[in-house]
DNA sequence: GTCTATAATTTGATAGAC
DNA sequence: GTCTATCAAATTATAGAC
């Protein structure tokens, strides 16, 4: 016997998470969410405070999703190419599916406007990306004779192409330019 | 005998400009924008009757204003550095000086929640930004022998690579961040 | 060109019944 | 857990005086 209703949460989640992929935190209300999901919006008060709550959760979820499906770079890190082609894939998805950008890269790109607990986790984001992609790279062939500068500039050289990427694509509404960058990032 | 308050209409504009790139188009208001300028919200509306005029307008301004700085892209191709420098110092001054990143950058974060002649502005951008770049490196002595497609390619990737450079050093509050690419956008 | 005044809507948030 | 009802504030925008 299921819950009757027990997943609110969850869409209210969801829903959030698609709405500011799209249109930015401030791009979105209670009230659209809501509406969406079929209650009012007091019941989304109910599971989440405020709105800054609601958007840190939803970040918070993001990356730690994001990450569990990227795994151990260390398992794949034979060579960059895999680590790269991993991080890639895992952005494409939402990308020519559904139109949508990383999550944090579009609250990065409003970032002073946003509530400081926010901020906070669009922040954590990029850090545990770079971490996993650099413990990653260190791990490769001959990755483990740069030095940790070099290492640090190339980590940084691939995040940034992926979010820049997204964001151009989107923009241009040319889902296949994404897809045109992938041997780019390889060849360093 | 200068005008007395004539210079009204820029310094809006130039104050709304400052607040898209730092918290979005949905962050900011008419009100906050006449209270910094120190007129009436309704002497703004005098200037640009919608929200969605100024935005426009400022978009458009700001793509101007950047083309005409980097000037002709086949005087300064003899090699594709130049052209990459170029492009990185002109992104470079504000997102050192004051934490700000590209105007049309933070616009296309949030594209599908702006209306349409404002999305139109921010996607001119991109599309001018490329024209000029992908002259420029066909110019160049071994550019004018790759394919079109690389061509593309190599545009489109020092473009993303830039773009999201100034997304992650901003949320990371760590300009130098974007100074580290720059070695990084010419080794292709 | 700038103002006062205000309309019409939306927003984030709360109190309290069921 | 979800609802009705409501609040206070903010938002875009307009009419009309000066």
């Amino acid at each position: 016997m299921p819950k009757p209703h027990a997943e609110t949460e969850s869409r209210i989640m969801d829903l959030a998470e698609n709405m500011i992929r799209r249109n930015g935190y401030n791009g979105f209300s209670f009230r659209e969410i809501a509406a969406g999901v079929g209650v009012k919006s007091s019941s989304v008060h109910y599971y989440f405070p405020t709105k800054a709550d609601l958007g840190a959760c939803v970040a918070r979820r993001y990356t730690d999703r994001f990450l569990d499906a990227l795994g151990d770079p260390e398992d794949s890190s034979e060579d960059a190419q895999h680590l790269v082609s991993k991080l890639h894939g895992e952005f494409a998805r939402a990308l020519s599916s559904d139109g949508q950008m990383c999550l944090c890269g579009v609250l990065a790109a409003e970032v002073t406007g946003l509530p400081e607990t926010v901020a906070e986790e669009a922040k954590g984001f990029f850090d545990r990306t770079d971490a996993w992609l650099q413990k990653g790279l260190k791990k490769t062939a001959w990755g483990g004779r740069l030095s940790a500068e070099e290492i640090e500039r190339q980590s940084l050289a691939v995040l940034a192409q992926l979010e820049g990427g997204m964001l151009i694509a989107r923009v241009q509404d040319r889902p296949a330019l994404f897809d045109l960058l992938k041997p780019q990032l390889s060849d360093k």
